[in-house]
DNA sequence: CGTATGACTTTTA
DNA sequence: GTAAAAGCCATAC
């Protein structure tokens, strides 16, 4: 998806977006596809202000592979809600099964997606 | 233009 | 395995 020209958030949702589904990301991933690993909490930060469903927000997760609010935040259970809804599988403690290999695939993706759409 | 902030990451203990 | 501290950098004010 090619990205006209987008302030850094607006290159954080077109990554986004190219996630495939039953996959999951992470913040550093996302921003390390965009060019510059060092912009992780931005990632999050553009993802914070999102009001609507365009984004397939809750495929991105933190490097542990945990879901980054607390816990009982009505976003952290409606993101793993998601998550589980895609088969998304959660341990027992709390991480994501699989993960590594999930996170891998997601990659690529994003990676692909923004080859054809260059910074 | 300078300061404050943060849905993170990595290193160290 | 978890916990704490430092580092980074785009927005907001």
């Amino acid at each position: 998806m090619r990205v006209v020209r987008p302030g850094f958030h607006a290159s954080v949702y077109a990554a986004v977006r190219s996630v495939p589904a039953g996959t999951v990301t992470t913040y550093g991933d996302v921003g390390a596809a965009l060019g510059s690993p060092r912009v992780a909490r931005h990632v999050g930060w553009a993802l914070a202000a999102l009001t609507d469903d365009s984004v397939p927000w809750h495929r991105v997760v933190n490097a542990s592979g945990r879901i980054s609010f607390k816990g009982d935040t009505p976003r952290a259970v409606l993101q793993r809600a998601r998550l589980e809804a895609e088969g998304i599988v959660f341990t027992s403690s709390g991480r994501i099964d699989g993960f590594s290999a999930l996170r891998l695939t997601a990659r690529d993706a994003l990676l692909d997606a923004i080859s054809d759409a260059p910074a």
